[in-house]
DNA sequence: CGTACATGTAAGTAAAATATTTACAGGCGT
DNA sequence: ACGCCTGTAAATATTTTACTTACATGTACG
């Protein structure tokens, strides 16, 4: 897995709170990356319909107010993996249990996937801009 | 992540079936790799006082039943990540957002990674002999 | 207009994580 | 003593991820 699930909620974040009026490099500057990280992460994000943006235009705008964006949206929008737990590649079909483990460890780990899922679909945006405002005080 | 968990399974489950008389190289054969990966895998649940082997000696035996072993037991053997979400590295401490949103995203990381644990804790070993031998016949 | 500045995107390079293999040490049993 | 097994270190190859450069496309404003 990569990093762009969790740049992607920083970037979200930020938008919100700037209310849309924030450029790709102050957003690279507090995320930590070049900006043209933050343009493809907002590109994502603008293909799953959670913001919109305009070429030679500065800013974001949210689709949704922040309370009605999940975390499990915004995974949904980076592509990141359909399950995080990784499976052996090459088992022996030759061999019983080499020819079922797939198929019976997919459907495991793709429960433990719902599972978690599952809970970032319980947490909002604008949880986590209330969270990170609190410790700022 | 790595594929070693998935690979500890089958080797478990391998292990399990042949009642412990089964060699590294045949364990190999179904996994398909190496046989050097599978002794470092035992290796690792070894440690983790799931089986005992013997140098010199053909084969493993797992400490407790498979009914008394769960993914999750599996999981934490391995050393599989602490949280399979990742999260970037250096956001900008000058930001309030980037200051923070390190320490609000581990919160929410931790808990979807024990949503998934706690599924793979409810599965146990015996489980996955079961659901592959029946695929058996 | 045309210039400055913004986003969108492709492409190349660097770095890091994984996978795979080789080599050999340590130990058991016949 | 010999063959076969496990344990482990180390080197290499491959893949994935991160990072950077370059440039196309478009807007706003003087």
């Amino acid at each position: 897995m990569n990093s762009q699930y969790s740049v992607a909620v920083h970037v979200l974040t930020l938008i919100d709170a700037a209310a849309g009026q924030i450029s790709s490099e102050d957003i690279a500057g507090s995320v930590g990356v070049n900006p043209v990280v933050i343009r493809s992460v907002t590109g994502l994000l603008r293909k799953a319909g959670l913001l919109t943006t305009k070429r030679g235009v500065l800013g974001a705008q949210l689709t949704r107010s922040s309370s009605q964006i999940t975390l499990l949206e915004v995974y949904r929008a980076v592509l990141a993996p359909e399950t995080v737990i990784k499976m052996h590649q090459h088992p022996n079909p030759a061999c019983p249990v080499g020819a079922h483990i797939q198929g019976v460890l997919s459907v495991v780990f793709a429960e433990a996937q719902a599972a978690l899922e599952a809970r970032l679909a319980q947490v909002r945006l604008c949880d986590i801009g209330a969270a990170v405002h609190l410790q700022t005080g």
